[in-house]
DNA sequence: ATCATTTTTTACCCTAGGATAAGTCCCCAT
DNA sequence: ATGGGGACTTATCCTAGGGTAAAAAATGAT
C-alpha cells in the first residue's frame, strides 16, 4: 500500500517486497506541468505512463487545426497509445498533460525485460488495459444519448475536481463543442 | 482456407486439421433475419458471434426509448458484448441483426473447453478481440471531428454495401441523428 | 391484388450550437 | 506597475439538425 500501481497491480496477488521493488525500479517518476506534451504524436509510442495524480488527455489536432480530446485520464490510470505501444506503428493521437500531473513512466523496452522476469505481469497488464478501454469505449458511445450539458454534467461526476485543475477549453474538446459554447452552456445550468 | 474464421485464428500458425475441426465443431452456424435479436441485453452475454457474412448492430435503447447503434460489425468480425462475456457481469447493450446474417456462435462454456484443448487460442482470440475494440473506439473518436455527411460518407467507406442490406433508420442511429435528418442530408448530397 | 405496416421522404418551424468579434479577467514577465 | 498574452465570457448572427406532422414509397401478409 501506499503506492497506487502496486495496488492495481495485485489484483487478486501478494507480491513480495522483491518484486514490488522490481516493478517500482522500473518505472521513471516525473512530473509535468499543465499543457506539457508527454507523446507528441506522428510516431511510435514506446512509453506506457501511470498517473499518480493529476489527468491527462489523450487526443489529436484535427485537419483544420482543432484540438480534439478523445478522453481524459485520471490518477489510478495507466495511459499510452495502446495500439501504437504494442504493435510499433505510428500514432497520431497526442498525451499531453490537463493539469499538473505526478506519473511514472515505462518504456516497451523495460516493459518486456520486467515481463521477463515477472511472466504473470503480462496479462495482468494487458487486463487492466483493456478494462480501461473498455470503460472509455463506453462513456464514448454514452455521449450519445444525451445533449452537451448532459455530456458535460457526466462528466464532472467522471471525472471529480476537473474544473479545478483543467482548461475549459480542454473541457470543451472533449465535449466536441467550442469554449464559447461551453461558457454558454455553463451559465444556462445556474 | 475457404474459411474466415480459421483464417483469422490462424494468423501466424498452421493448424492442423484436427485442430480446425476441434474449432469449427465448437461453433454452432446458424443465420438470422434483418431486426433479429441476437443478444436481448439486461442479462449477462454468454455468447460469442462470428459473422460469415451481413452486419450486426450493437447498441442499446436508451431512457427515452430511442434504439442507438454503438458499432456495426461485419463480416470477418467478431462480436459479444465483451464486458459481459468476460467478466459475466449484466450487459445493457444489445446485439440486433441489421441484414440478414450468416454466423457462427459459441457459449463462454464451449469456449472454455476449447481453450483447455487449444492453450494458445485465449491469447490469439484475447488480441483479435482487443485488436477490434481498438479499431471501434477509433473509429468513434474520428466522429468528433466530422459533421454528419462527413460522418455518413466515412461509413459508407467502413461498410462497403451497408446501404444494399442495412435500413437507414438504424444507419441514422449509428450517426447520432434522426431518420429525417439523413434523408434530407442524403439528398444535399446529390 | 389489396390492405396494413413499416420505411423513407418532404415540409414546416424551432433550438442548440458554430463562427466571428470583441470584451473582461487573470497571470506572468519585464 | 505595466504591458502582453492566454483564458474565459458575452453578444450577434447564422446554420445544422431536432420535433412534429404527414405524404410517399416499399414491404409483407392475407
Amino acid at each position: 500500500m501506499g503506492n497506487a500501481l502496486i495496488a492495481l497491480l495485485q489484483t487478486g496477488r501478494t507480491l513480495t517486497a522483491a518484486e514490488e521493488q522490481l516493478i517500482l525500479s522500473a518505472f521513471t517518476e516525473r512530473e509535468a506541468r499543465r499543457d506539457e506534451v508527454l507523446f507528441p504524436g506522428d510516431k511510435v509510442c514506446r512509453t506506457l505512463f501511470f498517473i499518480d495524480s493529476g489527468v491527462l488527455r489523450l487526443g489529436r489536432t484535427d485537419d483544420k487545426g482543432n484540438d480534439i480530446t478523445y478522453f481524459f485520464l485520471k490518477e489510478g490510470q495507466f495511459c499510452t497509445i495502446l495500439k501504437s505501444f504494442q504493435d510499433g506503428i505510428i500514432a497520431e493521437e497526442q498525451i499531453i498533460a490537463a493539469s499538473e500531473v505526478r506519473l511514472r513512466s515505462v518504456t516497451r523496452i523495460a516493459l518486456d525485460t520486467l515481463y521477463e522476469q515477472l511472466p504473470w505481469l503480462r496479462h495482468t497488464l494487458e487486463q487492466l488495459l483493456q478494462r480501461q478501454l473498455m470503460e472509455k469505449i463506453d462513456l464514448r458511445n454514452r455521449f450519445l444519448e444525451r445533449d452537451a450539458p448532459g455530456n458535460y454534467q457526466a462528466l464532472l461526476e467522471q471525472v471529480p475536481g476537473i474544473l479545478l485543475h483543467v482548461s475549459l477549453k480542454d473541457i470543451a474538446s472533449y465535449l466536441g463543442i467550442t469554449p464559447q459554447s461551453l461558457s454558454r452552456l455553463r451559465k444556462n445550468l445556474l
